[in-house]
DNA sequence: ATGAAAGCGCTAACAC
DNA sequence: GTGTTAGCGCTTTCAT
């Protein structure tokens, strides 16, 4: 196959017989020009398949409309809405969005941070827990700052305050509300299945757990705790174990939906009846959580929106 | 706030005390470089908060290193599934990638297809099915040829071949597939839970059906077809409208998981015992069609390849 | 090993 | 209205 190359604005202008100047007027109707060679120009432009060079107008001064987007993982349902509103709305504003993966990984979202910003987006969206270790954290708002410094747009999604516009659920007050819940219901046997301690969301969500039992007399040491991914598979893993170990539990409270979801997926399998055998709660209200076999109680959380003082 | 620039290149050289050569070598490791200027160079660019501007960087040869992506919707699990693996796999290969839904609009995928080849992406993945119009498919064709002659790799995912390298299921044996699984069941009166007729998708999935009912004397027109968007909600609309004029069918075949899970859901809201009452199917074997309440019965499609002839 | 200088493809002054 | 030209920030010869 000839590897022809992509032809250039020139190569349009040499054909339509005009200069680079009105081919790029013609082409991107920044100024007036003729009708007829502006026809000659857009047919030109058709007849050798031009797309023009995103990169050298970028460079040359053009607004290059791209935003960036930062999530765990976009198989996880409640990150793949997340990451379908960022797709929609930069979509209906003429916004090209790059996606990458943190994996939960404060150096890989750091390094994405860079790439991002090497490509001049001008909208970063991190969605996603924030993470217990302060030096990663300062490390992220520092490159979030400098983004920002230099024109940069951020928002961050279920991530701590940071200087910048934040959307953040009440982690703590769901945890407790899980809890109470189903504390209430005369549970005491509770085993809690959480993703890693390194997550602030994880933190948070304990500490809630904790002030609810708390006010029972209780403490999480009188729970089962056990920590894996903040996945469904993580949840999976968990839930072995907890059977294992822990048969006896009344009920599971799992981090998130995603665990939950596992969790109910292998006591399905074991022919665990829910809630009838065991009660099973989850986080976040992720879409499909209504779906899941058995369904899932779910605690939705108020989210609170910051709107950081840089704000332009 | 201050919006200062972001430094260049020349800017690190300065502080550096190099020439603009040098601190490029020494940044990209490009060449030898005395490693007590190279240092002195790294050092001003992390002062400096320096960031390659990646469009300089492709404009003057380096390799882009861009993926673009079109999908229905990431909000789809069939989708948000095909994203994570090629966000992955990018990722892995220090490719990043541009996202795009095409919502099923002819249209709006070539206008993506054009602005991703404006990004110079290297590759270009498009997932879903294709167009039962000849004109648009031919447009989408001509486009993908012509991204491809000028060295660019296309992959098709689900969609019919177009002398690119491609992955589709078998539709047609799917389809027929569903049918015969209910027939033989004993069940006569049958509902399709169809996508819009301009998908090749659900052209083939229902001629598949079409045979296997030609297979028991029976056709199309024998059955409850109602035609809907693909999606989640689309199968919940389609449902309603099947309670209301056709209450009486024993079994339903969804054209694909999101479909079958609106139907589902909306079965599941109206009390309607599934798979007592009626039977319900899907296509595909979505991630999460097991977590289903109740678990849907879907057909896992074998997919084949097709590696195409102008594969380099 | 290092520097000077020539582009990469485009937009936006700036002339006419 | 149209053409000429100077950059945008970087990589890469080409000298040295």
């Amino acid at each position: 196959m000839s590897t022809e190359k992509n032809s250039r604005l020139i190569d349009v202008a040499r054909v339509a017989g005009v200069s680079l100047a009105t081919a790029s007027r013609a082409l991107g109707g920044t100024a007036q020009v003729t009708s007829a060679k502006a026809a000659r120009v857009h047919q030109a432009a058709a007849d050798l398949g031009y797309v023009p060079n995103a990169h050298a107008r970028a460079l040359a001064g053009a607004a290059t409309r791209m935003a960036g987007l930062i999530i765990h993982d976009v198989g996880d349902p409640y990150f793949s809405e997340i990451a379908r509103g960022v797709v929609e709305v930069a979509e209906r504003n003429g916004i090209l969005v790059l996606i990458s993966h943190s994996r939960r990984e404060p150096d890989r979202e750091l390094s994405h941070i860079r790439s991002l910003r090497a490509n001049r987006v001008e909208a970063l969206v991190l969605a996603g827990s924030g993470y217990v270790d302060a030096d990663s954290e300062e490390e992220t708002a520092n490159e979030l700052r400098t983004f920002g410094a230099s024109g940069g747009r951020v928002v961050l999604v279920g991530r701590h305050h940071m200087d910048v516009d934040t959307v953040i659920p009440d982690n703590v007050a769901g945890g407790a509300t899980a809890a109470n819940h189903l504390l209430d219901l005369g549970h005491r046997d509770i085993a809690i299945v959480a993703g890693p301690s390194t997550l602030t969301t994880v933190e948070d969500r304990l500490a809630g757990i904790a002030s609810a039992l708390d006010g029972h007399g209780m403490s999480l040491d009188d729970l089962y705790l056990v920590h894996g991914d903040f996945t469904r598979d993580g949840g999976a893993v968990a839930a072995n174990k907890l059977l294992e170990t822990h048969p006896s539990v009344s009920a599971v409270i799992a981090l998130n939906d995603a665990m939950a979801t596992g969790v109910l997926a292998r006591f399905r399998e074991r022919g665990i009846v829910v809630p009838d055998e065991i009660s099973v709660m989850g986080f976040n209200d992720t879409p499909g959580a209504a779906d899941t076999n058995p369904a899932l109680t779910t605690i939705r959380l108020p989210s609170r929106s910051w709107e950081s003082s840089l704000s332009r």
